[in-house]
DNA sequence: CCTTCCCGACCGATCGATCGCTCGGTCGGG
DNA sequence: CCCGACCGAGCGATCGATCGGTCGGGAAGG
């Protein structure tokens, strides 16, 4: 019912947040996914979520309560795992600005390359989940929106970064790595690092920042 | 059934792809539109769409032939404004590259400010069109986004704009303006005005273009 | 001028299909 | 022999769409 399984390892200062070899979802839920991907959450049916998951309807039941359940699940996970990401990349960073500005954007980045399909549904399916799921996801996107405000803003103040509107440059760039879900595929002729790697130089310039390579 | 009136006035020259004052939809399309957007295609009923149109449900189909009529006919006018005044915009921009992409620009952003809920279908309830008009809105999303392309590439090989890969960056620069639809709302504290001339700025830091703010 | 008729606009009632979900089971491993 | 995992059949509700109308206003005919 609902997410078992805590964050398996809190290894503090390393890179793990770099790591997508494990699959995020247990196979029922990615299951859902693909089809909610592919129809929407209203215009998937109980019974394409059941033959998707290899089960049969009543099968489906016992694992979840609702295709209510399976959205929030879904959702759950996926910015819950955005979110410890990002932690552990801004902890990684230090207090250097220019460098969480760096590995933020290349967190996102990643995230967004390596999971386009999590990223989607739980950006376009918002209006899918009833009332106090809503609610808890929307906490959430803020909560996570607020990692690069509080970069920019800083950034800003200490007069490293040079743009004039921090707010909206803030919102503009996490705008940007997050679109990357809508049209990335791991097929395309770019890695999600090497595309990270572009992104962290276009998010540099969108915010004014200095543009020296030197190994942040 | 089909759509009525071309465009009104294509004066040519004119900064008429400025102009927001006229209603883009007619009032049922626009009702639908409305409910669409509360609780998307799949998740919306003919009785809730005749509703708000103030018909009863054989009242709306003597006007639109389905439900996915009325989807296709909003995302058909979404395209073709967007499509007519950003080729307008850069017809009044001429022959330089940065004052082709401060108009563009701009013109995204009024648009997606002034018309947040007509961008944010077009660009959500891609899946819900049927496979025929799904492939005419993506090749007209495609040729939408090719004046950016060439924007940005051509400004790039004339030396004028400095970012190492333009490809890349108009995709995002695209993205970061059409995000606008995502959260703007004109009760907002900023008018669609000011926060075009907001991404026009933002923009041009993205791309690596010449920041003097000379009338261009 | 009045009458007739037609047609676009609209509606109450209801169609068959399908929806999300549940009941009462079966079945195999421990 | 019990229990978790699973399923065939089917529940009431609601879906998108349709049928056979009503109604008002304007053109046509006398």
């Amino acid at each position: 019912m609902s997410l078992s399984g805590t964050v398996n390892e809190t290894s503090e200062a390393g890179s793990d947040w770099r790591d997508f070899s494990h699959p995020p979802l247990p196979p029922i839920l990615d299951a859902a996914l693909m089809t909610f991907i592919e129809h929407g959450y209203h215009g998937t049916t109980i019974r394409q979520l059941a033959a998707a998951a290899g089960l049969s309807v009543p099968g489906l039941y016992h694992h979840y309560a609702s295709k209510q359940a399976l959205l929030v699940a879904i959702c759950e996970t996926a910015m819950a795992d955005l979110w410890e990401r990002s932690r552990s990349a801004l902890a990684q960073a230090g207090d250097d600005v220019v460098r969480r500005l760096d590995l933020l954007t290349e967190c996102l980045v990643l995230f967004h390359a390596h999971r386009p399909e999590l990223a989607f549904i739980a950006a376009n399916e918002l209006r899918s989940l009833q009332a106090d799921a809503r609610e808890t996801h929307i906490a959430a996107r803020d909560r996570q929106q607020r990692l690069m405000d509080d970069v920019v803003v800083t950034g800003t103040e200490q007069g490293v970064f040079s743009t004039p509107y921090p707010r909206d440059v803030s919102r503009a760039v996490v705008t940007m790595c997050t679109g990357v879900a809508q049209w990335y595929r791991p097929r395309g002729e770019l890695s999600p690092a090497d595309l990270a790697t572009r992104y962290v130089i276009m998010t540099r310039m969108t915010v004014g920042a200095p543009m020296d390579v030197a190994a942040r």
